[in-house]
DNA sequence: TATTGTTATACTCTATAACTATA
DNA sequence: TATAGTTATAGAGTATAACAATA
């Protein structure tokens, strides 16, 4: 049944045959083409390295980029909401703030009614990045993404993402 | 638009709410909520945990099951192809065969032809462990899936899956 | 005593250069 | 000279323990 149905993963590696003639190149990738965490993984690979190129321009990671965004939606937060929001550890958290502040990005200012927390807001510096960060991820990144994938597909699969959250 | 509809990231964080009291752990994600590079990455890790967890018992970690299927589907293969075929860079396939080849599920032997070559090979044991690993992948793993997606919506997401290969 | 930001550290993945033995 | 396997190494990403300042 894996060489009954023809997927993109079998066209990879060769044109399809009436014969199973053991060309080169060809591999049988058996239950790993019906396995979702494996044809997840390859896709998420594909989807983030695009995602870099398209904001090469502007120098930010989809992580850094995620982290533009949460400051920008939730200012007056401080370090550990920000960090355990976006699934990252208060430690890991340090040397990306170092990072984007030492590019002036944001800045960490110390919280008035709390001394010991950081508030990490936007700079005009960072909102004005972001913004260009935004357009060229519309543009580019996910104007590709809906080309391949289409408006219904696209909504189907952020659809089943959201399912896929509570997992 | 990013509050107009109710999504899994949103509910994690707390209950739904007509006004829009700002409720300490209620963080507004933006558009990473229809970023699909962001819910494509919380997803895969939490698939591949799950994955981790339903095979715990036998000890593989998704890459070595992977190698598995394909040393069980493609033998006579050397590293480069194995390691190629799965995207893995070849100076990295050395240790995961160690790995392997070290709890005797995979064995390296010289090719007649080319002397240079390491056919790899699945031995007895590696064809037993793999098959329990099937089965828990099957019985566990993929039904939690299902149960979640249900078949029609794991069968899109194959397909969309499928689609994004050619990205 | 508990929490925030931080340092140190370690382990996994990933990536590149260069070596050896064969061809 | 080119290729297969290997070593060494470096960089991200991720994880835990512990410390100083503050509450």
């Amino acid at each position: 049944m894996a060489a009954s149905r023809m997927t993109a993963a079998s066209r990879v590696a060769g044109a399809a045959r009436k014969d199973p003639a053991p060309e080169d190149d060809v591999f049988d990738y058996g239950e790993l083409s019906e396995l979702l965490g494996y044809q997840f993984k390859r896709a998420q690979l594909r989807i983030f390295e695009d995602f870099i190129r398209c904001v090469a321009a502007l120098q930010l990671t989809p992580a850094q980029f995620s982290v533009l965004v949460m400051l920008e939606k939730n200012p007056g937060r401080n370090q550990t909401e920000i960090a355990t929001a976006l699934g990252i550890l208060r430690p890991n958290f340090v040397s990306m703030l170092d990072a984007l502040e030492s590019r002036e990005l944001c800045e960490r200012v110390r919280s008035p009614h709390d001394r010991r927390s950081h508030l990490v807001m936007l700079t005009d510096k960072g909102r004005s990045v972001l913004s260009r960060a935004k357009r060229l991820v519309a543009t580019k990144h996910e104007a590709r993404l809906n080309a391949l994938l289409g408006e219904g597909d696209r909504a189907t699969l952020l659809r089943i993402l959201d399912k896929l959250a509570g997992f």
